[in-house]
DNA sequence: GTCTATATCATGATAGAC
DNA sequence: GTCTATCATGATATAGAC
C-alpha cells in the first residue's frame, strides 16, 4: 500500500516535471529545437520516461495543448454563460462577447507562474503548422464553445451573415495570435522613436488596442459582392 | 573556357533545383521535417551540395525567404508609387493602400507555377518562430517599404495616431497570415452546413472578405484610454 | 506497474578524394 | 564543383531491472 502510494507520488512527480519543463522548452526553443534530452535532463528524469508516459514526443505536445486548451475553453464558456445570464435573452454587446473569447486568452499572458505567455506563443506557432496539431486535438468541448460564441455573435450582429462571422472569427484569431507573439514588431517599429513603448506596453493597453481593432473588423460593412451571396 | 561555362551552367542548375525543391518541401512538410536528404534526393543532386552552395540548411531557408521577400516588397513599392503618382500629393484611399500591401501578398497564392501558396504558408509559419528568421532577413528595402506604407496610412487616416497605425499594421499581418494558411477553418466550420464553401472559395472572394475586415479594424474608433495618450 | 540502460535508425554537418 | 565516408547528436523502440 505504501509502495503504491510512493509509486503514485513518484509518477505524478515525474509526469508533472516533464510537463512543466516541456512546456517551457517547447515555448522558448520551439518544438523541434527542444530535444527530449533537453527536457528529461532539465526535469531530472530518465531519457525514456517521455516515451513511457506519453508514447512519443508529439503525444507529449498534444497532451500539453489539450490540457491547457480544455482549461481555456472552460473559462471562455463560463464567461459567455455569465454574459448570457446577465442579459436574459437579449443580444449581448459584441465587445463583451469578444472580451469573453479573446480576453480570456490574453489574460493568460499575465499568468507568469504557469508560463502563460510562453504557452500562448507555442499555441500560436502550433496553429500554423502543417501537422495541424492544435486543431486536431480540438475536443467536442472546443467545437461546442466555438458554436456557442458564433451563435452569440450572430445574434449580436444580425446584419452580418453567418458565413461572414466565421471568416471574421478566423481573421480575429490571426490578429490575436500576432498580438501575443510580437515577433514582427521590432521590424515595424524600427526607425521610429516609439520602440521604447514596446517593452513597457502593459497587457491592459495591448488588450484595449486589440479589442478596438477586432471590433472594427467584426462590424465592418460588407463589400458589395458579399452582400449579394448572403446565406 | 568551355569547362568554366559548363560548370556555371551546372552550378545554376544545381542551385536552382535545390531552391525549387527546398521551397516546396519546406512549405509542405515544414522546415524541420524536410531533411536535406529529402531535398537533395528530390532535386537529384548530391547530399553535400546544400552545404557547399548555401553553407547550412538554415542559410538555405534564409536565402529562399530573402529572395521572395525582396521581390514581394518591390511589387508593393511599385503599387504604392503608382497610387501616389495618381493622387498627386492628396491622401490615398485607405483601401487602396491596403490593397497595395496585402493584395500584392495575396496575389501570390494564385502563382501556382512558383508555388506561391506554399511559400506564403511557409512565410506565415516562419514569422512566428522563435528564431525570428523572417524578420532578421529584413533588408533596408523591407524597412523602407514599411516606412512608406506607414506614412501613406498616417496621411490617409489623420485621426489615428502613428503608434496605433503601427500596431494595427501588426494585427493586419496576423489576420492576413491566418487568411492564407486556413488551418483553423475546418474546426470553425465544422457542424455548419457551409464547409463546402471552404475549398470552392475563390481567391477573389477571400480577398474581398479580408479587405473588408482589415479596413474595419484599421479605421476602428480608438478606445478612450488610447485617445488620451495620443502621441 | 514504473523506471532504466541499451540498441537502432535518421538527421545535419564536415573532411578529403576526385 | 562533386562525391563518398564518417561523425556527433537526437528520436524512438525494446529488453529487462526494480
Amino acid at each position: 500500500m505504501s509502495a503504491t502510494l510512493e509509486n503514485e507520488v513518484h509518477q505524478t512527480q515525474t509526469v508533472g516535471k516533464i510537463l512543466e519543463c516541456a512546456e517551457r522548452l517547447f515555448a522558448t526553443k520551439g518544438y523541434d529545437a527542444a530535444s527530449i534530452r533537453d527536457i528529461t535532463n532539465e526535469a531530472g528524469v530518465n531519457l525514456a520516461s517521455i516515451h513511457y508516459h506519453f508514447g512519443s514526443k508529439e503525444k507529449l505536445l498534444e497532451e500539453l495543448l489539450k490540457k491547457k486548451l480544455d482549461w481555456l475553453n472552460q473559462e471562455r464558456l463560463l464567461a459567455l454563460l455569465k454574459l448570457e445570464q446577465e442579459s436574459k435573452g437579449a443580444p449581448i454587446r459584441p465587445s463583451a462577447i469578444l472580451e469573453a473569447f479573446f480576453g480570456t486568452l490574453l489574460k493568460m499572458v499575465d499568468d507568469k507562474k504557469n508560463g502563460g505567455e510562453m504557452f500562448l506563443k507555442l499555441l500560436g506557432r502550433s496553429s500554423l503548422e502543417p501537422s495541424n496539431l492544435v486543431w486536431s486535438v480540438a475536443t467536442d468541448q472546443h467545437t461546442d464553445v466555438i458554436k456557442r460564441f458564433k451563435s452569440a455573435l450572430c445574434k449580436a450582429l444580425p446584419n452580418v451573415p453567418e458565413t461572414e462571422i466565421l471568416w471574421r472569427f478566423h481573421f480575429m484569431l490571426g490578429a490575436t495570435t500576432f498580438a501575443i507573439s510580437g515577433n514582427g514588431l521590432p521590424a515595424l517599429f524600427s526607425n521610429t522613436n516609439i520602440q521604447m513603448e514596446l517593452t513597457s506596453t502593459s497587457q491592459k493597453l495591448l488588450m484595449k488596442r486589440l479589442m478596438a481593432f477586432l471590433l472594427g473588423g467584426l462590424r465592418a460593412p460588407l463589400s458589395k459582392n458579399l452582400k449579394v451571396c448572403k446565406t
